[in-house]
DNA sequence: AGTTCGATCGCCT
DNA sequence: GGCGATCGAACTG
């Protein structure tokens, strides 16, 4: 079993921690995932970050240590899962958006029944918290602490990475902060 | 205190 | 391709 990635993993700009986490391994009990596809959210300069107005409430774990999670509610319906990167102070996070299940896929159907293929788990950022069995209580949890961490299972270095603009926001529209792994069937849209 | 609206998903046409 | 679900944080006044 791999180790976690270490805390100075996490603690670099976050747009190089970004393409860095792609083939890393995502993992919670017996369910775990290949990163495929995340997008960078960062601390200044950058309409689209929740962190944009200061800290609040909800966002305080951005603003936390690096190597943490931030996990937050969206349209009342589903949680996406972001590891806190950079310097406590800087509100700076890469939300985790695909990935292609490793482990634990019978216990992921029994989440997510409406997936008929083993593609359809966790190919997008809510799929795959639900997947996974990631939600609010998680919010703020260290990374190397557990139970959720993030590992490096010498996959290598993805052959091809991709930039592309990020999904669905509506402020800073033209900064190409998502990364993926090019033509993973993974992906939550293809690009 | 009231209102707005979102880093989505799945079902409908 | 369009839209409703369903919640709470954040902003307005």
């Amino acid at each position: 079993m791999a180790e976690p990635l270490p805390r100075g993993f996490f603690d670099r700009p976050t747009l190089e921690v970004a393409p860095d986490l792609l083939n890393k391994v995502l993992v919670h009990g017996e369910r775990s995932g290949r990163i495929v596809e995340v997008e960078a959210y960062l601390g200044t300069d950058d309409e689209a970050s929740h962190s944009r107005n200061g800290p609040t409430p909800r966002t305080a774990p951005m603003f936390g240590p690096p190597g943490h999670l931030y996990v937050y509610l969206i349209y009342g319906v589903h949680h996406c899962a972001n590891v806190v990167t950079e310097p406590a102070g800087v509100g700076a996070a890469v939300l985790i958006r695909a990935l292609a299940p490793i482990s634990g896929v019978d216990a992921m159907y029994g989440d997510r029944p409406t997936a008929r293929r083993e593609r359809d788990l966790c190919n997008g950022p809510g799929k795959l918290t639900r997947a996974l069995g990631i939600d609010g209580g998680h919010d703020g949890l260290d990374l190397s602490a557990g139970p959720v961490f993030v590992v490096d299972d010498d996959l290598g270095v993805p052959d091809d990475i991709r930039r592309s603009p990020r999904i669905g926001i509506t402020r800073s529209v033209d900064l190409p902060y998502r990364y993926t792994v090019a033509g993973d069937p993974n992906l939550s849209r293809r690009s």
